[in-house]
DNA sequence: CAGATTGAGTAAATCGATTTATCGCACGCC
DNA sequence: GGCGTGCGATAAATCGATTTACTCAATCTG
């Protein structure tokens, strides 16, 4: 009796359905087997002998009820979680930060998701992190500036890896021609002292760079002098790094025109180096940045910089990755796939002084 | 008989298992039942009528055949996923990074995996991204610098989000407090006369800032000048905005000696177009940033900024969320958390001309 | 009219782990 | 000799969806 009262009703009617609706309760609400809702609500090519009508019929019910299914129990059997993992080494960070922007996109249209770990350059993580993402399904891998000692038991894509593994697909700037842009154009401005900052031992661009730098200089028949080099030591994504590193350049009393930094965090530090030593940049030495993050055309002056594609790189490798874990098994896949380098001219270089 | 050649055996036995073992496996390599098995493996209460020398040869066993529980197969028993969802407006943004960074570092640490998505202030997608990580099972949602319009069917924290939701935790920097140190500071230099740039429409912290300041304002005894305030337009992440709206500013031909911008991306904008305007900064006019980013210190000059505790924020949003996820159904939930912004002084103010 | 075909749908196995209720057995006890 | 009572497990249900191999009836075919 009191079930009939309408306040009583209108309560209940009010209340959405909170708990999800399982394909069996869908099933037996339309008086059907879970089977055939699965085919309809799937397209199967084997739904093709269950009528239109039907078929409306148990589509319109899945909206009514509001139906989802249950993504674990899909992915059980399926065996895919649609789930891959990115290894950076620092999340909050302009270079992993842009490449990850241009994963997330490429994997969200394709309806896959990611997991992102950031490493900080322990050891302990690294080795770990792949691990667990594994247990976590993950179907693929995408590592960024992130040195990876062997392969994976999935496909891995690497942004800046550097080491021909087996099993991985390598996604890297073309370094030769980024030295040879940024050189010419401090050449071609009359530089003949240029300054080096190398980047940090463990990061997996460094080494390559600096053997395209080194290449690029004796094309150029410009002397790269061990006394105008030094290397970034530390772990942080400060300025500070370059900033210490470059007092110690000045501190050798071994002029130069020109610096050329690993990249444009350090070279911000470079030039506030620069300028507490009574250095005017561009006029008394100019400063050439590397991967032209966000902040590098607000710098002041706006930095000159090489800039790498970042986003497009993390759309390449999410494609890559992506093509790789659809093919089947023991398909070929390219080894290393090339992206170039653009330099752009700001305001932190000018003509050599005399 | 081929099979005894030592040459194969040998190529047999270098290959490790690669696919992975399950339980039923692991259980018939050692002559029991799944269910012992897995009550052991978990630490089970139950497991103490198994004596401890089976025990060990079960863990022995699992070591050995490497053996890793499905992931999905245990979610989909346990109606667990230990995943959340984080929503931020744009991934490859100094305050998004920062607050993911805090958060990562403590849904790791509880064995917790997160997805991100941004939205980049489409409408569409703030409306869809919520939904599609439900469907993905998230147990809960982090939302950064994001308007959520309604709650959840999970538990939701937000950082900045300044909306009072039902469901809703939200953390937020104390404004009013960070408008007094601000103002306070320009005040004690002897700046009446100060310019403000607001946030855009669409950012969370807008409105509520721009109330703290005006009341701020009022206990200073310090006028605001509506012919000195401007509102950044667009979504971008560059200081260009920042930079425009500081031209408009200078436009209208009304003296300021100080300016206060919604962030340090625009303060970085700002200061460019009042250096192009013949202004020394911090001589002619002081400028204060908000948030503290990573390269507000390395800015020329070192700006002068309130310090949001992005990361912090991000690690308190994690706790929270991860405390009301385990707590019972229907417990109370704080609504609010606070936390306190610090001014850092660095070379962008000075006392006011003359 | 037997046999084949088609239409409409279903039963049941499966993915891999968890968990509750139960079982057989040996031992001690009265 | 019958009865608890630990001990050392295990059988079987369950989580929710997918998919293969059917079934049953009606219709067509020769």
């Amino acid at each position: 009796m009191p079930r009939s009262k309408p306040g009583a009703a209108s309560v209940v009617r009010s209340e959405r359905p909170r708990q999800a609706v399982s394909l069996k309760a869908l099933a037996e609400h339309l008086g059907l087997s879970p089977a055939t809702v699965s085919l309809v609500i799937n397209r199967s090519p084997s739904a093709k002998s269950i009528p239109t009508r039907t078929q409306e019929r148990i589509r319109a019910a899945a909206r009514e009820l509001n139906y989802r299914p249950n993504f674990m129990a899909r992915s059980l059997r399926k065996q895919r979680s649609f789930t891959i993992g990115v290894v950076v080494p620092e999340i909050s960070e302009g270079y992993a930060s842009l490449v990850m922007s241009g994963i997330e996109d490429h994997l969200l249209q394709e309806g896959y998701f990611y997991f992102v770990v950031s490493h900080r350059h322990r050891s302990d993580l690294l080795e770990e992190y792949p691990r667990i993402l594994h247990a976590r399904a993950v179907e693929g891998l995408i590592a960024v500036d992130t040195i990876c000692q062997e392969g994976a038991p999935v496909p891995l894509v690497t942004v800046s890896g550097h080491r021909e593994v087996p099993g991985v697909t390598n996604i890297v700037l073309n370094h030769e021609h980024a030295a040879i842009i940024a050189l010419e154009h401090l050449y071609q401005l009359g530089h003949r002292k240029i300054a080096f900052i190398k980047g940090q031992e463990f990061s997996s661009d460094t080494a390559v760079r600096w053997k395209a730098i080194t290449d690029a200089g004796n094309r150029l028949g410009l002397a790269i002098c061990e006394r105008l080099t030094a290397q970034l030591h530390g772990d942080s994504a400060s300025p500070g790094l370059g900033y210490e590193v470059t007092r110690q350049l000045l501190g050798r009393q071994e002029p130069f025109t020109a610096l050329f930094a690993f990249n444009d965090i350090s070279a911000i530090g470079a030039i506030r180096a620069l300028r507490e030593a009574g250095l005017r940049v561009p006029e008394d030495v100019s400063v050439v940045g590397f991967d032209d993050i966000q902040s590098a055309a607000f710098q002041n002056p706006a930095l000159t910089t090489v800039r790498q594609p970042l986003r497009e790189m993390g759309v390449l490798a999410a494609e890559t990755l992506l093509r790789r874990i659809n093919a089947p098994a023991r398909s070929p896949y390219p080894k290393i796939i090339t992206v170039e380098p653009e330099l752009i001219v700001r305001a932190s270089t000018a003509p050599a002084a005399s």
